[in-house]
DNA sequence: CCAAGTTTGTGAATGTGAACTCAAGTGCTA
DNA sequence: TAGCACTTGAGTTCACATTCACAAACTTGG
């Protein structure tokens, strides 16, 4: 039960697992084995084997494979999953209001709990049973037992709202804004700038 | 100028590096040290002067650092954004809306310049400048010399999506849906599921 | 011009990850 | 029970990535 030494390329992997075991759990399926899991996913066997060995003591069936049901479980409770998370919304504009909508967080077990913005117009209004928050209201957080924080706010103003959220006890951030964010180094953010992908595309594509 | 032997992690940091300088030179730097941009993007200093060095033959200054719109050039030329590429988006909900007013696409120089939707509800809308069309249509994107995609559409539509596309000639795909898709080895995608950074989250978050 | 302070560029060392391979375990069939 | 096909688990190898450390290059100030 050493999960601290898991690689954390192998932690990078697990919700892709957890993803693809979801899907084949919905088919119906009970057990699957690395090379099927593999050739859903677009992920080599033996690595998939090898991460699923960092688990620990129990593990797959040589000739059978792995109980679907078991690795969801394990997934879970290594990523510390299995409680119900509440996170905060920062930034109610495009990208803020789809993730609102976004069915997404749900399946990984996050409750978007409360939206905040600092535009007048919006602060009041109601989206699905949450009420637009003014961002004065953060500090509230601690109370509310919300730990978790996704921005999704204009670049300027990325590190004043990391700087609030880390005051008001949140301990990990999603960061959507195209900005790195500094933060005591008990916080962790994961920064998605989701046009920079985009950018590495015609790189990889053949002339033209 | 053999590019291609730059190795994959650092094309994936070219990006960042990119917007980090772009973003020195909004403030009117000319030069910027490897320890300075560190700074600003959390990377280590050795690890950038060593990106820059497979850039080959110029680079930066001893004493004073590197020439910051020579260095945008150089990642320009490398990532092939110099000229405007025409990228067409295919979903337009919630999150395809969010992608249609994002200005970050702009930055790297790509033009959302067609969207398509299956819904008659959407089909004809105006978005900007855009005129939301049938997925249909898809076929005439060779004509329109479009040859990147945004794909985001529900999961069980994702396969079936990218396969039109490769069909219409698209070389590069962007995917947010949650689900592997299968492409010719000559087409590179890119997926992105939003909400699986998120899952990773409470792993690296202190007891809680 | 010299000395002190910066900063680059890179070879070497270290750390990390992916892939290959195969012995051993399991189910299935006859 | 024996034989076959399949699969896991892990040791090993190979490949890649990151960090360190330092000589060489440059600037500045006196």
């Amino acid at each position: 039960m050493r999960y601290h030494k898991i690689p954390d390329e192998t932690i990078r992997r697990l919700p892709i697992y957890r993803r693809g075991l979801l899907f084949l759990s919905e088919q119906g399926q009970q057990n699957v084995s690395s090379r099927n899991l593999a050739g859903c996913l677009g992920i080599n066997p033996s690595q998939i084997r090898k991460d699923f060995s960092y688990f620990g003591d129990f593990g797959g069936t040589p000739g059978v494979g792995y109980n679907i049901q078991k690795l969801i479980k394990q997934i879970n409770k290594i990523l510390k999953l299995n409680v119900v998370r509440r996170a905060a919304l920062v930034g109610v504009g495009n990208l803020g209001l789809a993730i609102l909508a976004y069915p997404g967080f749900g399946i990984y077990g996050f409750d978007i709990a409360a939206a905040f913005d600092i535009s007048p117009k919006k602060i009041g209004r109601k989206m699905k049973n949450i009420t637009i928050e003014d961002v004065s209201n953060l500090r509230t957080l601690k109370k509310r037992k919300i730990n978790l924080a996704i921005i999704t706010v204009p670049r300027d103003a990325a590190q004043q709202t990391a700087d609030a959220l880390v005051k008001a006890g949140v301990k990990g951030i999603l960061n959507f804004s195209p900005h790195h964010i500094i933060v005591p180094k008990k916080v962790k953010v994961i920064t998605i700038d989701i046009a920079m992908d985009l950018a590495r595309l015609p790189y990889y594509m053949p002339a033209g």
